[in-house]
DNA sequence: ATGGCTACGATCCGTAGA
């Protein structure tokens, strides 16, 4: 099974790209973060006709994120369980007998602001919820944009970062919280090329320097990563014309037996 | 030097992203 990540950053705008590429990469399950859409402008048939289920979380302008499948999709559950929030980050379904949960995790936009706050509080939600995710479903995969770099491996300049949002000792801490429940950076299971980022500035010529971030992950329980046989960045729609700022992030996961 | 793009929804600028 082939698993992937993408932020669109519009699917309106990016729809010709993503149908190219679905039918380039052919996942069996895809997420995608920032629809900026309503569910009602969502091009599900389009999608459809390229052989697509569609579990949509949509919202005008901002956020909604989605899950493409390949097979059917069932037990679609949007947002995080007891944590009421009109932002439409999180949607989650099962496919195959994995349980995939699409995140598009909050910015944060400066440390000690409001949203910075938010993000932090929005984080120990989501723990909250994937720990019981975890006890109900032991083949759990958590895909998405979490606006989180966790190393300084993944930060082109992690000097200027340094402290920054997405980089700051409460998110890393945040996102080590999430692997403390037992989940694996699916990326972080191979070795792996330097400097592989998923996001980059759209300002300062960013893609053409590589001035990047890894942001966008593909965790996996520790059952899925067993299964699990490589995981990487396809950077070429960032290179075609008008892309969105992020790349998709792959993970394949061996047959099961 | 704190900017620089891009998308959106509202107008021809403000908000947000990261």
């Amino acid at each position: 099974m082939k698993l992937a990540t993408w932020n669109v950053n519009s699917i309106k705008v990016r729809l010709p790209q993503l149908l190219e590429w679905l039918s380039a990469s052919r996942p069996d399950v895809l997420c995608l973060q920032e629809l900026k859409a309503e569910e009602t402008k969502f091009p599900r048939s389009d999608l459809e006709a390229a052989g697509y289920a569609c579990a949509v979380s949509g919202q005008k302008t901002y956020n909604g994120v989605a899950i493409l499948s390949r097979g059917p999709l069932a037990d679609v559950v949007a947002g995080v369980p007891g944590f009421p929030d009109e932002q439409r980050r999180v949607i989650a379904a099962t496919v195959q007998g994995v349980r995939a949960v699409c995140v598009y995790c909050p910015n944060g936009q400066a440390v000690g602001s409001d949203k910075y706050d938010y993000k932090l509080r929005w984080f120990a939600a989501l723990r909250e919820y994937l720990a019981a995710e975890l006890k109900k479903h032991p083949r759990l995969a958590v895909a998405g944009d979490f606006n989180v770099a966790p190393e300084d491996r993944d930060v082109h300049d992690p000097k200027a970062w340094e402290g920054q949002v997405h980089v700051s000792e409460p998110e890393r801490a945040a996102w080590r919280a999430l692997l403390a429940l037992g989940l694996k950076d699916s990326f972080r299971l191979f070795e792996q090329p330097e400097k592989v980022y998923s996001w980059w500035d759209y300002r300062m010529m960013g893609f053409r320097r590589n001035a990047g971030l890894r942001i966008d992950h593909i965790l996996l329980s520790h059952e899925l990563a067993q299964d699990c046989i490589s995981s990487g960045v396809d950077k070429a729609p960032r290179k075609l014309e008008r892309p969105s700022d992020h790349a998709p992030v792959v993970a394949a996961l061996r047959a099961e037996p």
